[in-house]
DNA sequence: GATGAATGAGATTTCATTCAT
DNA sequence: TATGAATGAAATCTCATTCAT
């Protein structure tokens, strides 16, 4: 058994140090001018080798996705657990979101192109059902999150969490894209906005979607 | 004069056949799987031809988009115009977006597609800036229609319109982008969820978002 | 009849205005990669015209390459002129060929490139034939003077004229281009030779030929 | 071990096969007509693997360019051996380079296309260095038999040998280029110069170049 | 398991030349 | 005479994937 398990074991060292490796070169430069030469050369591997764990490009490119969705996941969850009211985990989600997205853009930008994207992957890998199901996993979180609020009072109760999960995750995904990619635009082309740091608007939506949850009173 | 006349009628009428073609081959597989050979056949025209009117493939993409945000300003004005107080047209805008991202699905990835690669896209091809301006004018819809509730008192007057206007815009985009891609796959995957149409989540977004602008009473 | 001729000299000025542009284009940057496009912008013409006026691209080369040959041929004539003695001529050609290489190493370049292809051009224009035929008159001067320097007992009288032409022409040729082209690398790998300037080394050369023409004591 | 050898000697043997194929094709038409689709062809290899060999189309052509100089080199260095004192191995040299010519043409075109421009090609490949390298070989060969020949007395010792060396090699290539390319026309069109064969003017310009180099008596 | 040589189907872009007006 | 839109054949180079060893 030793044995078997020392291999295995090595297999997903192996493993590892190829996605390592395609990070690197992915996250150097755009998604589709990387190459499989490049990842092998940075992986210190032959091509060939490449094929033997991973079915295609497209499949290592996910395994790199579920790397980045582990990692929000777990932000996720720490978040939540830190917080007892619904409405405060809420908060504490968006912030963890936005935290994901400023230290680690690169995988951000790779789930949200998984996100965008995911009904064309036909790959049928293991890696690839892994994506779609750690995919839910966030949205879940958020679901949870509110249909606590509501039961402990911090959260409209005329709302669906369902819905409003998804709202929340789209919503949040869409600020942060054109934050990460416009703001500097909007700045430049339009000084007369005024606008403020990412962080500023981050917390002005914060506001607003507070405010869209609380009870009416 | 009258030839003169014709002629630069009749190369903008072939400039935009050949769009036309190539939204064909575009919107018909994904936007790198297209090539120019394929559109030059789509065209009926020879490949150099393409190359006579457009300076590259990434430019021929790009005249497409412009042609996405025309409609788009286009639909954001008339919505715009139709109602009075400011409330009211920012709802007129909400439901303009969506409207547009069912009529012209390829348009929005299109756009959706600029978006988030502005800062990538190179040329500096007339198109490219006109793309470029073009994609400020819905933002700045936005903005004048919060201004304009502001002023009237439809909207709360401690948000910042600018800010706001950004904020609204993105997560728009994020929201109608997941719920056209992922619905279908959170209603297989999780039919606990009991989730209702797009339409229906949308109308829940709009209640949340007017709740948080509508002033405090 | 005045009308006609002026038809005629237009057309002419026209011509050289067409040899002008494409001038500038070729002799700044490679043979080959100067487009019909780019001498067309440069003659404010259309692409359509020039070919009114050359048959092909080759042909405009040509026309540049008479121009060039014309030069040569003129210093050359002015140059056996200048001198009495044979052996006199054929140093100031000699002069006169390098001082052609320094003011316009563009045409020499464009006469070397004829002289190196000059079997596969196959146009029959008008134009080719002209540099075949001017091509020829340098050797002709040179050996006319050879035959002067024999008469007059400056040059030895054992030479055959016409071969020795054609050996002075090539070794000429051969010899400005290997400075022109390769001194500068030569200096830099092996400093060690203690090269002198191109002036120095023709010098050099000059008096070896005269060695072997003056006629022995 | 064995194994890496043989691979490392087959792939030695397939990079000359596919040098010969390309041989076989610049050979056959111009430099810059010829194709790496043709070179593919001819070498029964696709594409891609070309690549895999040399960098590019140039990199191809200077490997050809390379195995010019090598044989050249060979010819001087043997031509060099045989004879005993300077000017008999200068004479040799000479003829050496002829018979190249004449036995390897295309090879000498190749030469003197690279020493032309080689100002031009940019690629820093090994083989482009080694051209640059072995294109200095000749030279160096023929000023040690002239600094040979100042020695053993049979040179005189008031010419520079390194700019002799220069003078002598640019002479020999410009005659020899203009023997090849324009003797039948010369004797086409001046039937009065009564011109011989190659050979005979080779033989005459010997003489020329020995009576300049020979100690004045 | 690992290799790396080979593939081959394209991809984008260029440009000399023609021809209807 | 002049135009300039259209052509179309090619040209160079790329790269994910396979497979014999």
């Amino acid at each position: 058994m030793g044995i078997t398990e020392r291999k295995a074991r090595e297999k997903e060292l192996r493993r590892n140090a190829i996605i390592d490796a395609a990070e690197k070169i992915f996250f150097s430069r755009e998604m589709d001018t990387a190459t499989m030469d490049d990842i092998a050369e940075a992986a210190e591997l032959s091509k060939g080798t490449l094929y033997l764990y991973f079915k295609s490009k497209e499949d290592l490119y996910l395994a790199i996705t579920r790397r980045g969705l582990d990692i929000l996941i777990d932000m996720f969850s720490k978040a939540v657990k830190k917080k007892k009211y619904g409405i405060q985990k809420i908060y504490a989600i968006g912030l963890a979101y936005y935290s994901f997205s400023r230290k680690h853009p690169d995988y951000f930008n790779a789930m949200t192109y998984f996100l965008a994207h995911s009904q064309e992957f036909n790959e049928n890998t293991p890696t690839a059902m892994e994506c779609a199901l750690a995919g839910d996993r966030p949205l879940i979180i958020v679901r949870d999150s509110l249909i606590k609020g509501i039961e402990d009072g911090t959260i409209r109760s005329d709302i669906n969490p369902s819905e409003t999960a998804i709202i929340l995750m789209g919503q949040s995904n869409g600020l942060i894209q054109i934050l990460s990619k416009n703001l500097e635009h909007f700045k430049n082309m339009h000084p007369q906005f005024n606008l403020k740091s990412a962080e500023n608007i981050i917390d002005h939506a914060f506001n607003l979607i507070h405010r869209s949850l609380e009870p009416s009173t």
